[in-house]
DNA sequence: CTTTTTAGTTAAGCGGGCTTAACTTTATAC
DNA sequence: GTATAAAGTTAAGCCCGCTTAACTAAAAAG
């Protein structure tokens, strides 16, 4: 076997492994709130990067501004997302996150990453370095692959 | 900051970048199929454990019998799974995927994988050796949190 | 042998996540 | 100033992924 597939071989399972987990506690936790996966994503992405115009959120998710327009009218009404005019703009609109929505993205982040806390506490102090410096690696190796492929 | 939030970070910002960048390509691939990532994932798991009976997709996907029989419904149509009678008790159906479904799930992982096996290209040996081991480590320990949690 | 349980199916209903079509308002181009 | 494009919204429709209810056939229990 050579060093490229060991690669891969690793990869691969730890991708098998980490999907499962992830995906079924995460969607817990998004029905447990009444929300879906997909709103819960749009509150996520409000979450990581401030302030999103509608058309942003149909790029983003690659939805029609129909399908986004309906999608963000779920979470106003549930007072988890503010929807305002854009100032620079009055055709568009500008899309915050209200402290009750704030609050329950980080309720929900810290749910998703709680096995991978509990994972860590198994692993030796040697163990967690390695694994910390090599996932810096291949994070920041994704970076450069999406900046090649999309220049902001 | 302490070693273990040091690793802790490492790990949210990998899980960042790689569910949305893994969910998104998967998602496209079950679309241009003209599936579903549901009906994806039931394919996905017959091609991973064999033969199964509908029994076991309702517990393993946590939904009702009728839920899981629509659904393996519409992969029956599709050509993509058999049923058939399960000789060790004539009430019970055993699933499995034809020819098809096999070669369709073969497809889809390979497009799964894809953008992990161009990022590989970009590490170096010695990189790919760190993140190899790494992953490793991380995955076996996932094995043993899960086997701890539900012993077979 | 009869009763109860199990395995699965079908029908109907509901909410979610889209789509297209049609529309209004605002900004941009000429 | 007029025509075109952009930003967003609403309505209607469709498919998906469930659920409950009701049912049949087979197995298990007593």
């Amino acid at each position: 076997m050579t060093k490229s597939s060991q690669f891969n071989q690793s990869v691969r399972a730890w991708m098998d492994v980490f999907m499962h987990r992830s995906m079924s506690g995460w969607k817990q936790f998004a029905k447990s709130c009444g929300l879906s996966m997909t709103q819960f994503s749009i509150l996520i992405q409000l979450h990581h990067r401030g302030a999103f115009s509608m058309s942003e959120v149909s790029e983003r998710f690659e939805i029609t501004p129909a399908a986004a327009s309906q999608l963000v009218d779920k979470l106003v009404q549930n007072g988890f997302v503010l929807r305002e005019e854009d100032p620079k703009d009055r055709r568009a609109k500008l899309l915050n996150l209200t402290d009750k929505g704030r609050d329950l993205v980080q309720r929900g982040t810290q749910e998703r990453y709680r096995w991978v806390d509990a994972l860590g506490e198994k692993l030796s102090a040697e163990e967690r370095a390695k694994v910390s410096e090599a996932l810096n690696i291949m994070t920041e190796a994704v970076k450069e692959l999406e900046a090649v492929q999309s220049p902001a």
